[in-house]
DNA sequence: CTTGAAAAAGCGAGGGA
DNA sequence: TCCCTCGCTTTTTCAAG
């Protein structure tokens, strides 16, 4: 990984549908290097996911809501993961070091909604302790780490 | 937006970089009847960025923590802002309802690059209060909010 | 929404620094 | 190894119905 690579790679993160044209004009290589760098990319596993990053005001999801969770016994933890997966509005599940045992990050409609959410988390067997906490607005979020060469390694 | 339009975000979130054909044959609908709908939902702002995730493991940055934070004062906001804008390393910070003000997500290489991240904030003008919470797995991310139609709405 | 032609982009082979 | 150019294929775009 080179510095055009990380160029390559803060490109597709500013617009991830940019063509190797555009890329390539960028950088100054031609289109058949930009792809061939793409294609290494890809399939070292540098990058992860093409994706797309959806409004949640536009899709009426205005409540963002973090919830440490404690289990009663890792016996649970099966059952709880599973629950995690199902629940669309659970966008992240952690499992912390410290007094709880999971941090979870809810994107839900409105109070009703996630009282809904809450509800099914803590009824599921073996939750112990939860705290919920409502976001008031989002200063930042970048959805992934950034593309830069590390110096220390 | 209808079951189609849904159909066709979910197959953007899976890989951003699907061609209008594919999904076309997907959904059963031609070319310039997909690459429409895509403009539509592109400037309605539905789609807010197509980007690419990279790998933590891959770009060595395998240390998530979260840290809570209390300012002094609102008046200490704007440079806490700055800072946070700032630091590639802080992939996320929501200003929160309770007993902290902030809460950061933060993405590094290890304890060293974490404690170095954890002084920069903490010398930040007006941080009161903080609290860090080290995770030592993700057992979720999703990224974005998923698709589909709300039912009630 | 569809079809179909034109334009653009991408891919792969072969070869050079 | 990494890059280029060239010719071919796929995809996208645009006009018309």
């Amino acid at each position: 990984m080179d510095s055009i690579d990380i160029e390559i790679l803060k490109l597709l993160q500013k617009n991830a549908r940019v063509t190797a044209s555009e890329i390539a004009s960028e950088v100054s290589l031609s289109v058949p290097a930009i792809s061939e760098r793409i294609k290494k990319l890809d399939s070292s596993g540098i990058i992860q996911k093409y994706t797309i990053i959806l409004s949640t005001q536009k899709m009426n999801k205005n409540l963002v809501a973090y919830m440490f969770i404690s289990l009663k016994h890792p016996n649970y933890i099966e059952g709880f993961v599973e629950l995690v997966e199902n629940e669309n509005e659970i966008i992240e599940c952690d499992y912390l070091a410290g007094d709880y045992d999971y941090l979870i990050k809810i994107i839900t409609k409105d109070t009703k909604s996630l009282e809904a959410v809450l509800n099914r988390i803590k009824t599921v067997t073996g939750v112990q302790k939860t705290k919920t906490i409502v976001t008031l607005s989002t200063v930042k979020n970048t959805y992934s780490i950034l593309p830069y060469e590390d110096t220390n390694m």
